[in-house]
DNA sequence: AGCACA
């Protein structure tokens, strides 16, 4: 009867939503080229495994790679996160941004867009998890500067480069996984197996939207949700007392950019907060 | 923390 904890990462479902209000028209950061697509992760306990990042995100949508750093900086770590568009990145990002990540320490995960782009990605002859070392490269520099505590000092998000010196030893190893099915990722570095499983919250081109206030109407989402390319048909139901809407989409990532945009937005019907959107758990049926 | 329509 073991029951997960509410704070576990690596199921996260329903996470900490940072509400905001709309901007006035649609804001088409679509994945022009330059546009980020990482993700720095810091807060992370000194003792991480490259493991736990890598279950971390893989089964968010669109994962493609990620990497562990230790910076150098004291026991600091810190983690990238590479994902095929920005949306994808923003969608996790979401997700997991603030999420409790151990229990015992009660580090928390501070999730923000990373500064470039990682080059890196994950290859199938150089192991299955990309680790960077900076710890015993102390220059002439080591100066054991502490006061830099604290999550939200991103330092270096630079291009990592070849850093696959023989220097690296006790990393990834050992430990309890928390994914039974955490293989190697093997020869298939594409997102075409990404995202699947039981746990989280499935991308779904119908998204689930929840929070409304006893007197949403389903002009007024509609109305907004209009706003979004892809939308195709909004329906509401109350079940047994609060209403909740599925808003269906043409595509996954147009879903996923109103979900993305709309999340902790308030209506003028909301009485309880801003607006609970997930992806659906099947899509709309065509009728 | 709530997910239908077939």
């Amino acid at each position: 009867m073991a029951y997960h904890q509410p704070y576990d990462p690596f199921y996260v479902y329903q996470p900490h939503y940072h509400p905001h209000h709309l901007p006035p028209q649609l804001p088409q950061f679509a994945d022009e080229p330059g546009a980020i697509n990482t993700l720095f992760v810091s807060g992370l306990p000194n003792d991480v495994k490259a493991r736990e990042i890598h279950n971390l995100f893989r089964r968010r949508y669109g994962f493609e790679s990620c990497q562990l750093k230790y910076t150098g900086r004291g026991d600091q770590v810190v983690a990238f996160a590479t994902f095929t568009s920005h949306r994808f990145a923003m969608a996790a990002m979401n997700e997991l941004n603030g999420v409790k990540f151990d229990p015992q320490t009660g580090s928390t995960l501070h999730i923000e867009l990373a500064r470039s782009n990682s080059r890196r990605k994950e290859r199938p002859g150089s192991g299955p998890y990309v680790v960077i070392d900076n710890r015993n490269k102390e220059l002439s520099k080591s100066q054991d500067d502490q006061s830099d505590e604290g999550d939200s000092d991103p330092d270096e998000v630079q291009e990592p480069r070849n850093s696959e010196s023989p220097k690296e030893n006790d990393n990834a190893k050992s430990e309890a996984d928390s994914e039974p099915d955490s293989k190697a990722p093997s020869a298939n570095g594409h997102l075409e197996k990404a995202y699947e499983g039981g746990s989280g919250a499935r991308a779904c081109s119908t998204l689930f939207i929840a929070n409304l206030g006893p007197n949403c109407t389903e002009d007024e989402l509609r109305q907004l949700l209009s706003r979004y390319s892809g939308f195709n048909i909004l329906k509401i139901r109350a079940r047994g007392g609060m209403p909740v809407a599925f808003a269906d989409f043409e595509e996954i990532e147009q879903a996923t950019d109103a979900m993305n945009e709309l999340q902790g937005n308030l209506l003028s019907s909301s009485d309880r907060g801003g607006m609970h959107i997930e992806y659906a758990r099947s899509k709309m049926r065509k009728q």
